[in-house]
DNA sequence: CGAATGTCAGCACTACTGAAATCG
DNA sequence: CCGATTTCAGTATTGCTGACATTC
């Protein structure tokens, strides 16, 4: 099965230069293998992405609504209710109705809240260091800096 | 609904340090936004990221059987089907039964399909040249470079 | 009334798995 | 019999939309 087979030739893990010059490819393959790592760190202790980027901006920005935290955090309100389902029930946030406003809630941190941010992004800084290991201090700053830029670029209003 | 109002003062687009410190959110984040554009311009001449893979795969490397043309791509070989279908079936390319291992197909791009290569090349080199603008072209090198680092780690053999 | 908020149900796309049929 | 190839069916995740009830 080996001999006379000219459709097999090992081109490895050669790319096509028209493809290597497509950006969203290599950062697109980039985001899958990334959200794989973190997602497989993340599950080893019961949580996803999206717990830690609640808590941390709760901790940082204190006690929000969820459509105030939705825009912090750019996760569609629809979606953030399943992850304050989550937190609520381990404990690590509280949903209170907002006094001022019934239609509102107020989500808190509690000091649980706290500890597994401080977990979460322990498992996380461990991933990223094992991530970026190949690069120093200021290649990984140059990273940040260039796909900050690319970012902005995306998120200017169209034309 | 504005005064007295301590849950909504604007926090525009900040971000936490804990959040911006994670590449993997940066990375999925432009990685979502550039594959939106992508789309949106391959949509408009009826193609998908997929399509644009394959043919210039083909195109650089030659007629290849199905699962050649999977580990070049990097697209599993289940979902390789209905692009084939698709490109099959608007003459961009031939699948033929392989004489000499009836398992085989062997796909070939057609004149139309190097046509076709030549389009969605101009338009995702447009769509490319848009959201790079920002970037001088060693800036442009350097976020490659960085990025190609990025994923050859994460192609390693584990740990 | 119109607008905002939280909730639910569902869609589209993508990465991925599993199994079946055919053939080497 | 074992393994490779193509195909189909289906799962999980994620970004996103629409609708609804409640409240401002």
């Amino acid at each position: 099965m080996e001999t006379g087979d000219d459709l097999r030739f090992d081109r490895g893990e050669q790319t096509p230069p028209r493809l290597r010059g497509q950006l969203s490819r290599l950062v697109g393959m980039t985001a899958v293998q990334l959200r794989r790592v973190a997602n497989e760190a993340l599950g080893d202790v019961g949580a996803r992405k999206d717990h830690f980027v609640v808590l941390a901006t709760l901790a940082e920005f204190g006690p929000a609504s969820q459509s105030t935290l939705s825009t912090w955090t750019r996760i569609y309100s629809s979606d953030l209710v399943s992850v304050l389902n989550d937190l609520a029930s381990a404990g690590f946030v509280e949903r209170s109705p907002d006094p001022v406003d019934k239609r509102r809630n107020v989500i808190t941190v509690t000091d649980d809240g706290h500890a597994r941010l401080d977990e979460l992004g322990r498992v996380l800084d461990g991933v990223n260091e094992h991530v970026m290991a190949p690069l120093d201090a200021g290649e990984r700053a140059q990273l940040f800096a260039l796909l900050e830029r690319i970012n902005a670029r995306l998120n200017e209003p169209e034309q």
